[in-house]
DNA sequence: CATAATTTTCAATAAATACTGAAAATTCAG
DNA sequence: CTGAATTTTCAGTATTTATTGAAAATTATG
């Protein structure tokens, strides 16, 4: 009897592959989110020849995305004695997935948003004409709410799982 | 004495340059993140020509970004008296913008994520052997959290802006 | 209606991004 | 040290995404 196995190994396959296609949206590269998602499904940590096996993809292409989701740190690379390779696992728990996605958007997305809207404002700080004054208002509003949302990100971050639990039902409640 | 009128043309300058720069990261393009800066710091609505007089950029990419940003309700279609052109304006309060932004990404990264897992979840559900389990558990896990998260999103984004600022001041006080 | 203004489409092209594969560099074991 | 195993780099290529510009379609005006 192999058929749970076979259809295990199809239920496997296409977690990878749809997973593979969001990464697009999500703005990382579909390799990327297909490595991450195998890993996250695979109990044992695997090397990088198996993970080209399993995605028919190049060693380079493994290569540089793993290291771009270690850097990430949504796997880390694991030592076994006695064997020379590297291996590769993936945080598992959900929570944890969520921050480190959380803090890297936020680096990407946020941080420089808030670096630029800083500048104009400051730039456009004494332009004392009408026009000034507005767009002055304009990036002013824009950098207070960024920066709000900013630190928010960091509140949640910071939060233990059961606590931000707590605060979600609170509010769906 | 134009000085002003030149720094302040500089400053617009630059935040239209450098927001469309970010738009990059943000997953949406150049164009239509330069757009739409450039209609968020405009307080008069601009035509199509207007548009692209300002960012240099032929009609076709005019016309098509204009579109995007109206589908996703960032800015509206003006009419005006006596005028046959179509003008534009963005939307321009902060929370409406969050709201707009948080939307989009829920329905385009959220909702497609929460329907792979689901499914994968449910195909996963008999293979009764403890590979099988695993895959199914580690499926239901990220369901169940992604849920939540999308659950969150729609809780929040139907908030007033006074109340999300209070629910805010609370986390961070 | 005719026609001029305006919007929309889309094939061709350009630009940005991702991937391959082989060579170079590094690491380790004997 | 030597050489095999492994990791890293990167020039070339492929793929995807964005943009142009001109033609076609639509819409308002006299």
């Amino acid at each position: 009897m192999n058929a749970a196995a076979d259809r295990l190994k199809q239920a496997r396959d296409e977690f990878v592959a749809q997973w593979g296609a969001l990464g697009t949206q999500w703005g990382i590269n579909r390799t990327m989110a297909q490595i991450h998602a195998l890993l996250m499904i695979t109990p044992e940590p695997m090397t990088t020849d198996e993970v080209m096996q399993e995605l028919e993809i190049s060693r380079g292409n493994a290569h540089s995305n793993l290291k771009e989701l270690v850097a990430w740190g949504l796997i880390r690379v694991v030592v076994k004695k006695g064997e020379r390779r590297e291996f590769f696992e993936a945080e598992k728990d959900v929570w944890q997935i969520f921050i480190i996605v959380a803090r890297e958007r936020k680096r990407r997305e946020i941080e420089p948003a808030l670096a630029i809207l800083h500048k104009c404002a400051e730039e456009s700080r004494e332009i004392d004409t009408p026009d000034g004054h507005a767009f002055h208002k304009q990036m002013r509003q824009l950098e207070e709410f960024v920066g709000f949302t900013s630190k928010m990100a960091d509140q949640i971050s910071s939060m233990k799982h059961g606590l931000a639990l707590q605060l979600a039902a609170k509010l769906l409640g």
